[in-house]
DNA sequence: AAGATAGATGAGCGATCATTCAAGAACAAC
DNA sequence: GTTGTTCTTGAATGATCGCTCATCTATCTT
């Protein structure tokens, strides 16, 4: 009996999602979102209670659901091991020199801009740090068994520090997206696994 | 002839700065600085022209010259070496763990909200992470004259690994001021210097 | 004491913010 | 075709944004 919605709530959320990664949560009005969609507020606010604050936890969520899996490639497969964490580094470098890809990890982003202040988001962003760290643990474990790094390496402890510095190339790349200081980063990244 | 100023343009940027430290740009109000030093707002437009943009800009650059070189410490004198660098790296780790210190580095937070639309701030935390990298450079090339770092080792790289490990670390931390995943962090970026 | 100079004041500017809601519109069921 | 239900619409809400300016005040000079 009811009238059927003419917009998709995905296709809203995704650009929801798209503005929210490149301008941020504060940078982004709810007149972006009815101009970048068409949508407008009265039937934005009623497919998305909670209005914007909501629209921004469910584009992290999509975000680590589309985005980040294609990011990390084949990491999150069980065979990865330093080709891979390689691979998805030198992606990142490539991202950060293209013009599209300025905007970074909108999870890195938000980890800076709202984390302290909105405990959901720091988790969901939590949630991710820690899956990054689970399979470069994992691709590490890979790389010792297979002898692609040195024996004693603690893949646990080499994973956090690897989480870390990918957090901190993008930092740098949003400041100074220099290919020659990227790729020394993760060159000198990997020279220390051995 | 004029009348004297009743406030000190020093005391009125430092309360600037550390709010825009606290809470960043965008959700930093005019108001809220007028509160935090009782100047209203006419006097505020007077004594800096160009507004709340100015404001911030001179707050990035005293927190260059007053915050920065005390994080630094011991490290940017002649003779630092790898302790130097630690002591560096404790002290991120200390701050984050604090409850005043959650706020990480307005440097870093200015590199993630406005790098990528102001490129006046985003020159001041290019010339943040040079000094970085030319102290860290410093700081172990005087380690592998002393040998506490094996000898062969990669200076200047080391030094941009090092920054971007340091910038990764305030994200994170942001994120989940966990004290043994900050620690392992550092732990891992030393023993990668051998 | 009067005049000149510059800082202090705060009401108020237009713009924009996130959000709401009364009214109209489109469909399914009957 | 009528009714019931849900969706769409967009004007309007009050709050807040960064900022301006006419007015007042305090000091120095003479």
């Amino acid at each position: 009996m009811p009238r059927p919605r003419e917009f998709e709530p995905d296709t809203v959320l995704n650009a929801a999602m798209l503005r929210f990664w490149e301008r941020g949560y504060r940078a982004t009005s709810i007149e972006d979102l009815v101009k970048a969609t068409g949508v407008k507020p009265g039937s934005l606010y009623s497919a998305f209670p909670g209005g914007k604050r909501t629209l921004f936890l469910k584009s992290l969520e999509r975000y680590s659901r589309l985005v980040v899996p294609q990011k990390l490639g084949e990491l999150e497969a069980s065979g990865a091991s330093v080709a891979e964490i390689r691979g998805y580094f030198d992606g990142l470098v490539r991202d950060l020199l293209s013009p599209e890809g300025r905007q970074g990890c909108l999870l890195v982003n938000t980890a800076i801009e709202k984390a302290a202040e909105d405990d959901e988001a720091a988790a969901v962003v939590r949630g991710h740090l820690a899956r990054l760290e689970r399979c470069m643990t994992h691709a590490l474990e890979n790389a010792v068994r297979r002898g692609q790094v040195r024996a004693g390496l603690d893949c646990a402890g080499s994973a956090r520090l690897l989480v870390a510095t990918c957090q901190g190339l993008m930092v740098v790349g949003k400041a100074n997206p220099d290919e020659a200081l990227l790729r020394a980063i993760v060159d000198n990244a990997f020279a220390a696994l051995g």
